[in-house]
DNA sequence: ACCCGTGTTCGCTG
DNA sequence: TCAGCGAACACGGG
């Protein structure tokens, strides 16, 4: 369920799960091969088991988990359906747990993942700092905050629509799906626009709209439940699977559905230029 | 059966 | 050389 929102939440009920613990075992499913890649199962497993997680952080939609004592570095990406769950001991274990780890408080935390998008590396030396796909992100936009100026520049050398060039991670790293329609709609901007045609105002409205829609999510998460798509929930989103329903801003037009780089957008047609 | 999906990567093209 | 595009990955739910 991973947009920046969803892998903060995930990061922090790392953080609360795994204090103070160490894995003593480690479980895998032979089926989720390429999850594990390059890594074998058995090379896995036995990076993992014995060492306590020092930190765990999060950079766009990434998870880095520090473990110690030496330094390991585990980076999980949750790609579209993944989650981290935990199970208290004699819990049995959800579908599609694909990796199980097994700390000394006898809880587990599964790795489930549906669609086996998701991955589960090693990082020599915990050298996250080394690793390509991190380097290639832009600052995070939740912990860094946006830079309007940068965002500008890197727009303005794109021909792409504007919702389009949101999802690329190296602008803002963890936009995902959802929030570039969210916020292209915050920001009353039409997200068929080219990123090159944007004015400087048009950009600086675009930056609050990522922002606040990042923001609002992450709020959501804080509470007790909710989360969309969990066991059907409302949908808290503005815009985004709302297709036909009458703009929440101006009250009147039907909000419009259209497919960019072979994704859903969706807008308001009459107050989105 | 068919369509859709909160993501990323790869190969082709102009 | 490279930005941009479409297919592919894999599986469940409506």
């Amino acid at each position: 369920m991973p947009e920046l929102p969803e892998v903060e939440h995930a990061a922090r009920c790392l953080r609360e799960w795994v204090a103070g613990r160490t894995i003593v075992a480690v479980e895998t499913e032979p089926r989720a091969l390429r999850i594990f890649r390059p890594h074998s199962r058995a090379a896995l497993a036995r990076a993992l088991r014995g060492r306590q997680v020092a930190s765990v952080r999060r950079v766009g939609k990434h998870l880095l988990l520090a473990l110690g004592p030496e330094p390991l570095g585990l980076l999980s990406h949750l790609g579209m359906t993944g989650k981290w769950l935990r199970r208290a001991p004699g819990e049995p274990a959800p579908s599609h747990s694909r990796a199980r780890l097994l700390l000394d408080d006898g809880a587990v935390l599964h790795y489930r993942d549906p669609r086996l998008f998701g991955r589960l590396r090693l990082v020599p030396g915990a050298r996250f700092d080394e690793v390509t796909e991190l380097r290639a992100l832009g600052p995070d936009p939740l912990a860094e905050g946006i830079d309007p100026r940068r965002l500008g520049q890197l727009l303005a050398r794109t021909r792409r629509a504007v919702k389009v060039a949101l999802l690329d991670q190296r602008i803002l790293p963890g936009v995902g799906n959802i929030h570039a329609s969210e916020a292209c709609f915050r920001a009353r901007l039409d997200p068929r626009r080219r990123g090159s045609s944007l004015a400087a105002a048009e950009v600086r409205a675009l930056a609050a709209g990522v922002r606040a829609s990042l923001r609002a999510a992450v709020d959501a998460l804080q509470g007790p439940e909710i989360v969309y798509v969990e066991e059907g929930g409302e949908n808290p989103f503005l815009v985004y699977a709302r297709e036909g329903e009458r703009c929440p801003r101006c009250r009147k037009a039907p909000l419009r559905r259209i497919v960019q780089a072979q994704r859903s957008t969706f807008f308001c047609p009459r107050c989105q230029e």
